[in-house]
DNA sequence: AATTATACATTACTTTTTCTAATCTTAATA
DNA sequence: TATTAAGATTAGAAAAAGTAATGTATAATT
């Protein structure tokens, strides 16, 4: 039951020549000159073996082939435009799925959304939260929020923030243990560990402390388990930047030492590059790049 | 309103993709490549701005766009192919209007539509009398019955019969006229014309009779009338075989004298030639050669 | 009656789209 | 590890669609 059709741009001149009733005016709907038209129009009626129109000189009329054939062509051209026409609404409006880290989530994300769907009541925002790098071609999310050094294949990724790194440890640890005058003066404190990721030789470094044995302590898998290890006072920690902003402002955390040093890796917001266009995902980026902005000016960030 | 499609072609290829989920079989069904699908739809989804399938490396999945658009399609695609499915049962079943002149419908086609009912009675056979030749560019017959040279432009025409021109006379003037042993006695008879054809002198030659005066008698603008003239006994006229076989056979026609003149004109089925091939022209067109075929053969011509 | 204007048809190309063959890529399967 | 089964890619060929210019027929106008 393949279905056997004749050629499909044939059959759209010849709806809007049947509606217009006029090869010369379902041209100029068309974009095409009346030749083109004609030439359809012919072609299709040699392929079908009938006439479709009767031309009288000044006049054009369907013969009866054409008025059987006339409505469905323009009810199957209809429902193809309403199709389309809800794609186009589909990029507009209704979910938007963004995957994110579970540390950028947590502590960055889901705490502004509120302010998101203010701005954009019409787009319906779901996170998934993934370990690893999206694959737009495989996954179902719209877009993401990356951590790494950018330059990708395939994605138009726009920065949203380079990340600092430096020790930060709970207002009460700062009281009750012994005094912080010097960077080394923080290995009198536990330090605590992020799993993979070791900077504190870098930021030992930064200082000008070339020359130190840094000893391992407790560890998380995660940079928000670490952080919550350090609010309950278990120790010092490298805290990034782009993830701790209120904790820093609200005085959960505290920043001994202003030196920090920046990572290699940066935060982007992704999509594929052939979406970057749509407006839900111009939206969504335009939007974090504003909050981001803010929040580095009112050092929340 | 003017709608906005993207390239039809495209759009079938999807739908077709769409429905087997895979290229491959979508590009047997349409008689393509798979490279042909591909590109089509790699063209689509960049037009559209977004990715309509979700291509895992042996399985093909819809997006959530592609689930949207598929229906649409679907549909329209089937209006489409429903459309055409009802002209071509169009050009097998329902109305065939036959155009003719009024002498033939009158005494030769009415005589045996009922036979053509019979074989054919998913036709339904209306005719047009029609003075003048059909324009099939202008006028709703699909074919026409013609009296002519043949060889018109733009239509097939079969020859469904060459006209003979004999003279005939009723039984009962036969039997009280004066006696018919020679041509020349039918002089002694009133001769009856039509209007605008006159070929008794064509007929006296054939006969040999080269230096006669025919004389003007009556005359009728139409043949069937100039028929019914002669069988009321008012002369002696030229009858055409074609037109009065019933008459001949049923003897209210008498032919005195076996001498015949081939007119210069036949007798024609014609339609447009591009709906030459349709089957209801082709049933019209067997039906009426093989008629005339059967009345030459039992004389009732 | 002649002239003008309108609307589709035709012709000879040109341009665009579509398709193909060959080859590549990726990952599931044997 | 090799094979196989999709789809993707590339470069070029083929087919379809479109154009400009002109033709034709005839209704409308002058």
């Amino acid at each position: 039951m393949p279905r056997q059709l004749p050629s499909l741009n044939a059959l759209r001149a010849f709806e809007a020549a049947a509606r217009r009733l006029s090869f010369t005016r379902a041209a100029d709907e068309l974009f095409v000159t009346q030749a083109a038209v004609s030439h359809q129009i012919k072609h299709l009626e040699e392929q079908l073996g009938m006439q479709l129109f009767r031309r009288m000189n000044r006049q054009l009329q369907l013969t009866d082939a054409g008025q059987i054939l006339m409505p469905f062509m323009s009810d199957a051209l209809d429902m193809m435009a309403s199709g389309i026409e809800r794609l186009n609404h589909e990029q507009r409006e209704g979910r938007l799925t963004v995957s994110t880290l579970e540390s950028i989530a947590a502590s960055w994300l889901v705490p502004r959304l509120r302010n998101f769907r203010a701005q954009h009541p019409e787009i319906e925002l779901s996170l998934e939260i993934a370990d690893h790098p999206v694959d737009f071609d495989r996954d179902k999310a719209d877009m993401a929020i990356r951590y790494g050094p950018g330059g990708w294949p395939g994605v138009s990724a726009t920065k949203i923030a380079d990340e600092e790194i430096f020790p930060v440890l709970s207002p009460s640890l700062l009281e009750k243990g012994p005094p912080l005058k010097h960077p080394r003066d923080l290995l009198k404190f536990p330090l605590i560990h992020e799993d993979m990721v070791d900077r504190w030789e870098d930021w030992f470094e930064a200082v000008g402390e070339t020359a130190i044995e840094v000893p391992r302590g407790s560890s998380f898998p995660h940079s928000n388990l670490v952080m919550q290890a350090v609010m309950a006072g278990e120790g010092v920690a490298l805290g990034r930047s782009f993830l701790i902003g209120p904790e820093i402002a609200s005085g959960r955390l505290v920043r001994p030492f202003a030196a920090s040093v920046t990572a290699a890796f940066s935060f982007y917001v992704v999509a594929p590059s052939w979406a970057q266009e749509t407006p839900k995902v111009q939206a969504f980026t335009n939007w974090i790049v504003e909050e981001t902005r803010v929040a580095a000016r009112t050092g929340d960030s």
